[in-house]
DNA sequence: GAAAGTTCCGAAATGCCTTTCGGCACGCTA
DNA sequence: TAGCGTGCCGAAAGGCATTTCGGAACTTTC
């Protein structure tokens, strides 16, 4: 096995360096640690002895005198789902490489566990903890007697006076209708997912609304069922079948999207010049390996991670967040389903 | 913030149980941790006081003594790519939730951020550490001279004296080609991914075998690209113009087997009967949503980061593991694009 | 040359918990 | 009643690093 014990048989320790280097272990702290009250040859001792015998502070003794860890707990329940990754890449780099250091934690989706998993966490003496939901339905809050602060993301907590980000699906829905508008679409439906998840409402709204604002109306009622191809190819197909004339449609997945795009090319409808399709999320895996390439809304889940990693850092060092709901901003990434390439 | 301070403004200590249960830090040391010589009568008092307060024992002051803290430490490079995430759930699974905890880094690719990374791994001592790749090939090894065992995983360690474990990527090949035959293929191509890949050029090895054992021979050559679904469909376009006879096509992707699906809608060639298509990764979200479903080989990564896992363990238990490139089985999942289904 | 002021270092306390070991009190045997 | 064993509890050390504060050694000033 890849271990090396150390010639002491254990990891070098501070006063190993105070007796190598022939000063007291305060002194040494003080000349590792860059503070002032050394004598620069003596500084230099030590740190050639530290380096001798590769001396490296032990952590734990750290936190435990600074009352503070530096470390985070990010408590999740869809670790499976593509979603949960960005959010926890933006929120690793936030707290910046070797500076805090991410305990990850999936509960699976079972209460009990999730429990079992926050009490670990808070005997690990975490700074804060990140909660990451696996829609954007509200889910449970954790409640308010830890003696950490929590932020709730991509799902907000069910408690207003939680703090969670949120990525704001209104604004998705109402954009991605105003971009076929602008591609010149009039007549626009809609195929959405699973009507339970919050997600599928709120794009539901946002599309209304901008097409309310543009004094016109949706053709036929917004599709739910599912969030797969296999839907979204059903839906079409049925879409066409009872509305032929149709130029735009926008659904609420890129697997919607995807499947959509096979039925239309099955019925020998040129994408985009015959109908426009606009997906959602963004996910690259599937929108770009498309006929044609799959405009979609991103909901920049990185960026919601950084965000709730600042609101804990924040909330660490005593600032008041503002407790509630935040909808973070979205973007279009437009590719070749709603706009001719050559 | 969902912040609540505790009564006292800190954290409740052994001390404050003791002094509230009238007892010294040694016996409600003992009480609470369940060792003997405490009278039971003390025992509950003692246990009634922790719960009054909330006490919970500070873990770092715990590791500090035991010498070993419950955390593993999981390196990874491709946090974005979909291999880890499995990897790591098994890896957490194993572990068993609450008893050790994982600290994840992602280094991004850079090898200064891995070091970075690795340092403060071992500042906060973990017990050991997982390395998990972005592909299967070997990796530079984060040398001999640590104080905890490493399990290299997914991409094996380029030392041939390190400790790693990867999926069997020949015998992947092998049962995909063999799947074929028994589905009464005999006129077979193999389109690949990436040839600077080792998976691409290990499963092509298990195809050639498989061939070679039944007597057959690979129609073409093994097509070399890339991983994408454009490369499927080109591929495909390619190989069936110059071999229209052929009845089965070995993919090294379950994206490259999505391209080679429409091309073949495309060119009406019905699957499986006229052709037999299998992919390689079963990615689910691909494999269950084409047309047909597509039968494709499992590498089993949860199993893989569950044996991971494993071999840390028995590292920091002192077991002495053997050393070298410990190649996983894995599986075939059977869907319609083999195998018709009513 | 003595008083005052700098520099630099070290002893000790601190944070939180576990464990060892000594000792007190009680009950039992001879 | 003396002696011994047993059950239960507490003082103290230990694990690792940081910080405070007192003091020794040296320099400056008059």
């Amino acid at each position: 096995m890849a271990r090396a014990e150390h010639p002491s048989g254990r990891a070098a320790t501070l006063s190993d360096v105070a007796r190598i280097a022939g000063v007291s272990l305060a002194t040494a702290s003080k000349a590792i640690n860059g503070r002032d009250q050394v004598a620069p040859a003596t500084r230099r001792r030590v740190i050639e002895a530290a380096e001798q015998i590769s001396f490296t502070p032990n952590e734990l003794a750290r936190s435990l005198i600074a009352g503070r860890t530096g470390t985070v707990g990010l408590l999740t329940n869809d670790l499976e789902g593509r979603f949960v990754i960005p959010i926890l890449m933006g929120a690793e780099d936030a707290f910046g490489a070797g500076q805090v250091n991410v305990f990850l934690c999936d509960a699976r989706g079972d209460a009990i566990r999730e429990q079992h998993q926050l009490k670990a966490l808070l005997n690990r003496r975490v700074d804060g903890i990140i909660v990451v939901g696996r829609q954007t339905d509200p889910r449970p809050s954790l409640g308010h007697d830890l003696p950490v602060p929590v932020v709730y993301a991509y799902a907000p907590s069910d408690d207003p006076t939680d703090v969670s980000v949120t990525p704001d699906n209104v604004a998705g829905g109402r954009m991605a209708l105003e971009h076929l508008l602008a591609c010149g679409r009039r007549r626009i439906a809609h195929i959405s997912g699973d009507p339970a998840y919050a997600a599928a409402q709120d794009r539901a709204v946002g599309v209304r609304e901008a097409l309310a604002d543009a004094g016109l109306e949706l053709v036929g009622d917004v599709m739910f069922a599912d969030w797969s191809e296999h839907w979204g190819r059903d839906a079409s197909a049925m879409l066409l079948a009872q509305h032929p004339d149709i130029d735009g449609i926008v659904c609420a997945s890129d697997q919607i999207a995807r499947g959509v795009l096979d039925t239309l090319r099955d019925l020998g409808r040129r994408v985009p010049e015959d109908v426009a399709v606009i997906g959602y999320d963004n996910w690259e895996i599937l929108a770009t390996n498309s006929r044609p390439e799959l405009t979609s809304i991103d909901a920049n889940l990185q960026q919601l991670g950084r965000a709730a990693a600042r609101r804990v850092f924040e909330a660490i060092d005593g600032i008041e967040g503002d407790a509630g709901t935040h909808a973070l901003p979205v973007r279009l990434v437009i590719r070749g389903s709603t706009i001719p390439r050559r």
